[in-house]
DNA sequence: CGGTACGTTGGAAGCGCTTCCACTGCCGCC
DNA sequence: GGCGGCAGTGGAAGCGCTTCCAACGTACCG
């Protein structure tokens, strides 16, 4: 078994130093490139990775952090989603990720981290409006993107969507299908998802001059916090109720048809995210489709981007949304 | 800022050999002990991790492959709760972890974990009778343990509860309270789970002289699963049903209240796993509690063993279950 | 009181790789 | 035809740590 980059110098017949360009996509001349590159491939060697790490400064490893209570993070699929685009992409790229969760305080989480020495950089889900354990990563040298973000954070890389602009869309879409006392059901306060849907909501109300005094409820973008809200909207003679996101909508659903109420003909529904189950609710959810993957995708290509330039400037994605109108709102096709 | 053990052993005036043991905990005299910690301390020195896993061989990473389909991985609270056990357990041995989901194939994985030659020791879920991944991990140099475990794996190191026990003494438990038409929804085939849980099913149901004909139904650990083998055994007149997990029992329950039967009354009602909303159902459910967290960090202790001693025997812990006794199987507190 | 043993320390040799620098040969240009 | 330049290559110096080995001093034994 090769197990040094001196063996495969010898098999080749070169210097330990040409092997190393081959492997790192060095200048080489093409003949012994391939030369080169038959013996790697034939004893399936890999490079040893402490030895590059300690040689190049460089790791190969990123961490991402999800500091997030465990109930929220098993709970919603939308955080599943967001590991495997980052994973797929992170494997792609040949990197590792090292995972951090929840489990202690932030301020530990965050020495952890910073102490540990071995990360090229770090992805970390910025959900919430303050949030140290975000501070800190950004304070300290190394390359950092968050997945959402904070408006004050103009220095910062980050990937995220219009919230504002989708809940708007979702709002204005409820409107023109002929409601008029449209309910929002908020995600938890002090998110910046939370309040930014919200904000989209209130814009389109506004625009539309209507009041929207008793209109809204606090969530917490967990089910029982849809069937609380939709209790409370009902008895407030609500025509539609937009919901924070998908799980809130599947709580609301479920007081919604207690009630004896069709939905779209009584109430119409919307919710946030387009995870898997909005299409094979009864009836199918209308929503807002956000690529989570393709978040977690993006959020690894601007740190590897990010690592290789490290003096570059920010690198600020924001990802399109898609009104995903199902029968939920527009009723539609007739049911059997 | 000290980035090396050089500048460290100045500070301390010892020599760089001295310093390392101090934070290898080699032996050093307590005087010159006390003397380099404090230095290390003031400075919040940081050994360069791949200079150190580099020249020791070791690295400080264990690999935790959990490849699961990703609905089931994250709908499934039973996995968040193993990935938190082992998550603080290898930060209490200052240990990184690094995941791999199941987002391509086995093989795949497998190629990768064994290419990436960084890890320790590697954790993994086994919980398929059969799997190439878990083969070629046993196969390889890396020390692994597994969770849950095949029976033929003799020479392996796992952590695993006795699921055949358990699940007899829960289907013991049903019989002891009088019910005599006890069905079983299991897990899903192919897993050691599922199949050890039907194995303790059918031995108490056996040990009891009942037939069990048409009282089991084929189950997917899911909660449709549950609903759907629920109304099947409700039309073969059970009066007990022994669910193969939690999330499978929820299924049942609801389906069992639609029809208008009250549990325990007219159906007792019993899953697997406790898991946090166990004890919140309405009625709160009977079922056997495995410490999931648990088995996560007695694998990583076992993980820490087996590093450290390489070629030691094989690490095989079984851990306690824990009948938990609800109001879903003995009705006891009346209701108001 | 000499010798042995042990606990403690420093010196030095790597671990396997990247990368800087210098060297070689060749092409093309004036 | 000579020379500057460049592409391709090898030599060698580390990257920051662990760990073997030898040296030292002290304590205890005979």
């Amino acid at each position: 078994m090769v197990r040094t980059i001196d063996e495969l110098a010898e098999l080749s017949g070169v210097s330990r130093a040409t092997v190393s360009r081959v492997l790192n996509n060095g200048s080489v001349s093409d003949a012994t490139r391939q030369r080169v590159q038959a013996v790697v491939d034939r004893t399936n060697f890999r490079p040893n990775p402490a030895a590059r790490s300690l040689a190049s400064g460089r790791s190969g490893v990123v961490g991402v952090v999800m500091h997030i209570d465990s109930h929220l993070l098993f709970r919603d699929p939308y955080f599943s989603q967001l590991l495997q685009g980052m994973s797929d992409a992170l494997a792609d790229g040949s990197a590792g990720m090292m995972l951090w969760l929840g489990n202690c305080s932030k301020e530990e989480t965050l020495d952890r981290i910073l102490g540990i020495r071995l990360l090229d950089g770090v992805i970390v889900t910025a959900h919430d409006l303050d949030d140290p354990l975000v501070d800190g990563l950004l304070a300290s040298r190394l390359p950092t993107v968050l997945i959402g973000h904070r408006s004050a954070d103009r220095t910062a890389s980050y990937v995220d969507v219009d919230h504002v602009h989708a809940a708007d869309a979702m709002t204005t879409h409820l409107l023109e299908t002929g409601r008029r006392r449209v309910g929002h059901i908020t995600g938890m306060r002090g998110t910046v998802t939370g309040e930014d849907r919200l904000t989209g909501y209130r814009r389109a109300m506004h625009r539309a001059r209507l009041a929207i005094d008793d209109l809204v409820v606090d969530g917490d973008f967990n089910e029982p916090s849809g069937a609380a809200g939709a209790a409370v909207l009902l008895d407030h003679g609500v025509d539609a109720i937009f919901c924070a996101n998908d799980a809130t909508a599947v709580g609301a659903l479920r007081v919604i048809r207690e009630r004896g109420l069709r939905v779209p003909e009584d109430v119409a529904l919307a919710g946030f995210d387009d995870l898997d189950f909005a299409a094979h609710l009864d009836p199918p959810l209308t929503t807002v489709r956000q690529g989570v993957r393709e978040q977690g995708a993006q959020a690894v290509s601007s740190l590897f981007q990010l690592v290789r330039d490290r003096d570059g400037a920010p690198r600020r994605v924001i990802l399109p949304t898609e009104l995903v109108i199902r029968q939920s709102t527009v009723g539609g096709v007739p049911r059997a």
